[in-house]
DNA sequence: GGCGTTATGTTATACTATAACAGTCTTGAG
DNA sequence: CTCAAGACTGTTATAGTATAACATAACGCC
């Protein structure tokens, strides 16, 4: 096994890419999810959804709140918390514990259960789904008796572009 | 392989345990644990280690607050938070941020990065220290290029105990 | 169109956490 | 011992996150 050169695996989407694309990708399966399960994928959820998306970060429920009132919607909290909980439901998006935010699902469709490694400069979010890591913990579990139902996995550092912005002279702080 | 009669290692304190022993472990050790730092471990910081350390399950700031009230102490949420923060400065205690609670750590004095088991059902939460899941969650991160400060694992489910007492006939809900 | 179900609007409130400033206690230098 | 600096705690106010409860509206089936 010879990583050394090799380009590592994508999983942040890098600084410069078309995040159009991304979101347009997110509701298109979302559609297509909802439809299938004959569950309804209403004007508002949609828009949430799409708010979600807006950036890699994970986004909190007051944020999405206050665009979708300045776009004009009517809205309140329950508004919000509503539409999250069916879009958590439906796994077309997770929450992030800690950080109190929500950040679109990049494999919804079936039941998973990855991690997150969250950019504490950028905040960009990556979703992995490692079977080692998997294994290791149920391994663990089992060891002591435990039987896991629900997993919270956040990793907190710094992803490439922010090592790298680093180097480049820009105090750490 | 064969795992199915020998007892499973300890993780969770059985719900028949002295568990003032484990508050007076706790207590002695964030004492001498102080001393040797040359940081102050006031009456204040005790009494709210104490509260976090009164059961297995992670105790909420606000529970904690009530408490210190009901037992003739001053307090307002600051006192709890600041006494809250230094407990985790020193690493006496860890936050469960899928609760917004506090437990208390179970191997304090020096850095460690475990995992906890928090069962749903009655709230008890084990810290576990497996180097497979670390190493794993460390392969998986160095593969994509990101670099872990911080790690937040948290599993959710049903502890021994309280499988036991799922097939006793108790109604799951 | 009537009607049950689901979704959203609306108001109020609970829960979690921190900012800011004032007063008190501890400690060590002189 | 005294006092000044720093550390700790008290106190008030407020920010941030989330849900309860009830009213209204939209949908979908008959
Ligand atoms: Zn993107
Ligand atoms: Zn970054
Ligand atoms: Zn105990
Ligand atoms: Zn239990």
């Amino acid at each position: 096994m010879i990583p050394s050169i090799s380009s590592p695996k994508i999983a942040f989407a890098g600084a410069d890419h078309d995040h159009r694309r991304c979101v347009a990708a997110a509701l298109a399966a979302a559609t297509e999810l909802c439809a299938r399960r004959g569950v309804r994928l209403t004007e508002l959820r949609r828009r949430v959804l799409e708010l979600v998306w807006r950036s890699h970060a994970p986004q909190g429920a007051y944020a999405i709140l206050e665009t979708l009132r300045r776009r004009g919607r009517r809205a309140a909290p329950p508004t919000v918390y509503r539409a999250l909980e069916f879009l958590l439901a439906q796994g077309l998006i997770h929450r992030i514990e800690s950080a109190s935010a929500f950040v679109g699902c990049t494999t919804p469709g079936r039941p998973h259960a990855g991690h997150f490694l969250i950019c504490s400069d950028c905040g960009a979010t990556a979703e992995v789904d490692d079977s080692r890591v998997g294994s290791a913990l149920r391994d663990s579990a089992a060891e002591v008796g435990f039987r896991v139902e629900r997993q919270t996995i956040e990793l907190s550092g710094y992803c490439p572009d922010c090592q790298d912005e680093s180097l480049d002279g820009e105090p750490s702080d």
